[in-house]
DNA sequence: TAGGATGTTGACAACGGTAACCAGTTACCC
DNA sequence: GGGTAACTGGTTACCGTTGTCAACATCCTA
């Protein structure tokens, strides 16, 4: 373990009661979650948060890459708790269930077609969506 | 030549002088525009239309795959006429422009991290950012 | 080609997610 | 413990997008 995954805060941001619960809450969960549906969660459990608060937790975590940030198709934002290298998602469209994957061989076509076409600063996006065993 | 491609317009749909005009304009434009941009871009032009019928156009022309949709980091969603055949894109984030690109590899990993997982009805999004030589 | 049924348009209002404001509160450092 | 700078959260504002509905255009039929 090289860093304290849970209760992980931002460096360089006091630790408060509101941030500590939201860290707290995705630690606890597997799916992306809306930032409306983490403050209902949040409430709903007792945490006495605003919803500005916990947008704006969401969005210095994001900053901070120690979440990770999608997009429904409806353009909402859906944030997730993500292991710290480099990684893509299979999620599930009727739940949200979610299974961080791989792919080199991905990485290393995008870099090159990038390559090929002159492209600068090159990053990435490849989510694969589904239908879990549990929802089919 | 299977279609016409020009002034193309979706089935079961009547033929309006507004729907020609956007339909006109995405295949004038090779990248990827926001429903006002598209809009302000007629008016320009002098093509009186609403912005309510640019949206519900491009809607019904998304709808019926005639043009694809991404989302910028904003939300903000971005239409541009494609070609018919499955590709993903390679976008230039400064200026919108856009090349299509083809990855067999990444379609097969896809499916079978898919299959591996047990997910059923698959789909998956690969878009590459950068930026373009003239923006560089 | 006239006339009507029905799909389409567009100004406007409403909506939903998100961000700005700012006065009151809290964490942190000495 | 006390000062200060950061944080909180109710409220308001914002912006992209969609719903509403009366006026209108298209297309079919006779």
């Amino acid at each position: 373990m090289t860093t304290d995954r849970n209760s992980a805060t931002v460096p360089g941001k006091r630790s408060t009661r509101q941030r500590t619960a939201v860290a707290g809450l995705l630690d606890q969960l597997a799916d992306f979650r809306s930032a409306q549906d983490l403050h209902e969660e949040l409430r709903k459990r007792g945490e006495g948060i605003g919803l500005t608060t916990v947008y704006r937790t969401l969005q210095s975590l994001a900053d901070a890459g120690e979440i990770d940030v999608l997009r429904t198709d409806s353009g909402e934002a859906i944030y997730r708790r993500c292991s710290s290298h480099h990684h893509h998602h299979l999620v599930c469209r009727e739940c949200g269930h979610t299974v961080e994957v791989e792919g080199p061989a991905v990485e290393r076509w995008a870099d090159k077609v990038a390559a090929e076409n002159k492209f600068s600063q090159v990053s990435h996006t490849v989510e694969i969506f589904g239908t879990c065993s549990d929802c089919g």
